[in-house]
DNA sequence: TAGTTTGTACAGTTTAAACTGTACGTAAAA
DNA sequence: TTTTACGTACAGTTTAAACTGTACAAACTA
């Protein structure tokens, strides 16, 4: 029996707007969805077909997504099209992602920072700018410790 | 005495990729960088001025931040011309509205996802695509609780 | 009052991203 | 081998965002 499209277009819109927030573009993450929602792999074909892009546009939103090791390509024997799946572990493969992203991003500004500052605070101890880049480190430190907090038991 | 304007330019660059990461664009993210650096509010020619973009850039950038609550105006007599200065609890100001940005997504998706599942899963209740949207309901969840425990005390 | 100055609305331009169709290399099929 | 099917490189197009300059309304100055 045929599941309503119009629920299934609402469900691929309204999860793809939760991808979006992990800084996938629109494309990429309704792409995501739909593969996601998909009960079995896709062919590039198939892709293009359900999300009416090119299979161009497809070929480069599938290498996105793999780079982001979010897709995985799969082999089915007699099949010669290229098949690709999503990886399932939802939270896991989004959120340790993200929060890893986080915590490296923070840790390379502090040392930036840290660097900038020793070229500044050398010459120029009593500059209001020193007070402002003190305040940019400590709130580097804050974001890692939040982030840090929120790093699920690997 | 002058401080060098190389590394016055890395710094704003280095804490403007930071501020990208809370969804800022890179010029929304430089500009606010810029007004927090300077030691006094700043006009909107003063801001044309040092990030050389038009004043007419400047002046929806300005909006654009305002509308975060990340920059506010301020009156200063004999001073004819608005100025504007940037709000400097910073971790308070970018941190805590991320967090209550990604609460507020991930509570409205939950519940759009519920929906979701009321109508399908009355009518197709062993269908693989319930079981998919089980996770994705699971997923919100997770997010949710991830975010609130990060958020500070308030 | 008239004359400036300042902020911003708006139309048009520039720039970058997303997307498409053609063309071609490679590998399977016949 | 020849033929067909597939993935993708590439050039060009479409679309959206960022940006600019002109023009004008509101507020200040004299």
């Amino acid at each position: 029996m045929d599941i309503d499209q119009n629920i299934i277009a609402n469900l691929i819109n309204t999860f793809s707007q939760t991808l979006e927030m992990f800084d996938l573009s629109s494309a990429d993450a309704r792409l995501f969805t739909i593969l996601y929602l998909n009960h079995q792999p896709m062919t590039l074909d198939e892709m293009s077909q359900t999300t009416g892009k090119s299979k161009t546009t497809v070929n480069t939103g599938i290498r996105n997504l793999s780079d982001l090791n979010l897709v995985k390509q799969v082999w089915k024997k007699g099949v010669r099209k290229d098949l690709y799946t999503t990886d399932h572990a939802l939270y896991q493969c989004f959120m340790s992602t993200y929060i890893n992203k986080w915590l490296g991003h923070t840790v390379n500004q502090e040392e930036s920072l840290a660097k900038i500052k020793a070229q500044l605070a050398s010459q120029y101890k009593d500059e209001l700018i020193v007070n402002k880049l003190n305040e940019m480190i400590a709130f580097h430190t804050s974001l890692k410790n939040s982030f840090a907090q929120m790093k699920p038991t690997t």
